[in-house]
DNA sequence: AATGAATGAGCTTTCATTCAT
DNA sequence: GATGAATGAAAGCTCATTCAT
């Protein structure tokens, strides 16, 4: 039968896109990155990949099923990159957060691409595939929350309102993708560490 | 005699929608923050509004000028919004910070639909449209960045971030428009005023 | 706004096409016939009709609700021969069985293709559309029943199975239109009075 | 080296499918009579079968000989019920009649699905096709017009119009297949006595 | 100021079929 | 015997837009 069985709408968990998969999954994100979702053509899409429009129906059942793969590929690298990141520190909430934040710059400054389709094309996922998206991300994406309340939990972080700067600190981050241009003089690390200053401030320290 | 020769498209400056193009321009946004200007229907627009389709297309001479309509009538509401906060009060940095950010507030809340069509759709807009947007939009839009520059001049701010000072700012306030629920416990007083203790810390006022 | 609102779809209502109407119908009617429904391309039957493909969709929003056009302007055409016919004669069930048997042999062979869609295309219809036939088909089709279930009560006919005669004389009649050939020897008439003849042989009148 | 060689399109004779082959032309029939030939996917025939595409594409060369196979799958088993009839009976017009019309009858409600296949999708064969299936066809279905020209000639049967009577026989007996339910009150010999009766009652036997 | 009718281009999707393995 | 991968053609349908009235 076909590729389709395996894909994520089927089974939750982690499916590694095969080598043909990977290549619809890029044309199909630039192209929705582009023009969005709904104004993307699966013919020009497949066209860039390279491949008869047929040949994409066998490895994705429809549209969607390709949107919900790009996103869900797009939430693996940001999982894969917020673990390689915290994985280097130890309990400190300050260390912990500087990490994170350094992950999340990292993620919208060298994924640019999957950083942008994240958060813009969510809302055109159809109920069911959106559950299925939502329960992947949920897992990677509470960490900055479950940091700073450990942090205003033991003291570390000060701030009054910590749901205001989780919100902001993402808001933040996530704006650079929308900006970061990589031939520019700044490098990922540079914005990392301002980012993280910036962060820190937001959240108060204990001096 | 059509009354497109009156639309934004063709004359840059600020046209007041007639109450029959107030109708269109609801109509759409409310479609083009649904599903995205590329997947939204101008013939579901026309139905939404309760008229002819054909209707629609004396107002507005494509679906484009219907887009460009709606952006501008975006950023004059923004503008009223920040000229009305900022009217009230001195030349104080921090205080004209604190107007600024309860204005950008005000906007993302009182005028959440507006708000996410702008930023979203604009790469929506053709060259020539763009550049008519810009131009428009540019004047309001600098007044974030002139305000911080100002004080760091004069030595209110500390912040040796300007440039990303004001990128956050942006941020964290535009993404407010995607949780703000109007039925919710916090007005958007409340809310303005933690942001503007925020976007403070993150300016380091001298103390 | 569009045509389709008087479609049948709608109102369950005898609705007379329109001339543009009747030229899709019976383009139509001659690619169901030929090809069946299912196989039946809705694009060269819009070509049939020497018009566009939009200008179709114009005037009905599918191919379903054509289909359903076509078969109620099958029974439309069937009922309205089955009360000519009928109005000629008087009470007496010999003389309502021959007339209504010359109406149905009428409409096998005067309307051949309207007859061979009904009946082999009604299986096309979805659920929603069959009901809204069937309601306009039961009034026109019960007549055989009714005159057969007289004749019995009153003497006039003495066969022991009723409904079996009913169904073959209805199957015997139906099946005409699978041979009849215009060109041939024999005139509906013809083919009428036989059939008419067969008909109350099975029947078994009185004598 | 593939099977296809055996394949009905290549010789007219019969040739018993084998038990892969069953389950092909069953699956097959199913979706057929469900949808009718042209709305039928050989995809979901092949999944309904249990087997790939591929697999069903080893046994038939394409859609077109399954059908074949089927219609004449179907002739067989409707010429194997009229000899095994017959072959009860002797030579009297009225018994061979009587003795026919049971075969019918046991074909159109023991086997429903290959009643309803036949004359409904032979016009659904490609010329070369049919002219195979017709020459498969005849014999079997000759069969009752020659009776009742042996009992018209015999004086056996009175009725000026024979071939009428033929047609009208066939229709009717056919007919049953719409609406035969197994799960009903009427066994197949009920229906056969008193369809014999009513085709004797058209042919009107000498009393 | 507004409408109904029409159009051509394009959409997503499914089709029957082939072929290397 | 059987499969996965691919393809070109065509399907039904919707799109933004135009134009005579």
């Amino acid at each position: 039968m076909s590729v389709r069985r395996g894909t994520y709408a089927r089974h939750g968990d982690t499916v590694v896109p095969s080598e043909r998969q990977r290549v619809f999954i890029e044309a199909a994100r630039r192209e929705f990155v582009r023009n969005g979702y709904g104004a993307s053509s699966i013919r020009t899409i497949a066209q860039e990949a390279g491949v008869s429009l047929s040949a994409l129906y066998y490895h994705y059942k429809n549209k969607q099923d390709l949107l919900l793969a790009i996103l869900i590929d797009g939430v693996n690298a940001f999982d894969a990159m917020c673990d390689e990141e915290l994985s280097r520190v130890g309990d400190d909430p300050v260390e912990r957060l500087r990490a994170l934040v350094f992950a999340l710059v990292r993620f919208r400054t060298t994924c640019q691409e999957q950083s942008l389709m994240i958060g813009t094309e969510v809302r055109n996922l159809e109920p069911e595939n959106a559950a299925v998206y939502e329960q992947r991300r949920r897992s990677g994406n509470e960490l900055l929350g479950s940091i700073i309340e450990d942090g205003v939990k033991s003291g570390a972080f000060t701030t009054p309102y910590p749901e205001d700067c989780r919100r902001s600190i993402l808001a933040m981050t996530t704006s650079i993708a929308n900006w970061y241009d990589p031939d520019g003089p700044d490098t990922p690390a540079d914005i990392a560490a301002r980012y993280g200053d910036l962060a820190l401030l937001l959240l108060q320290p204990r001096p």
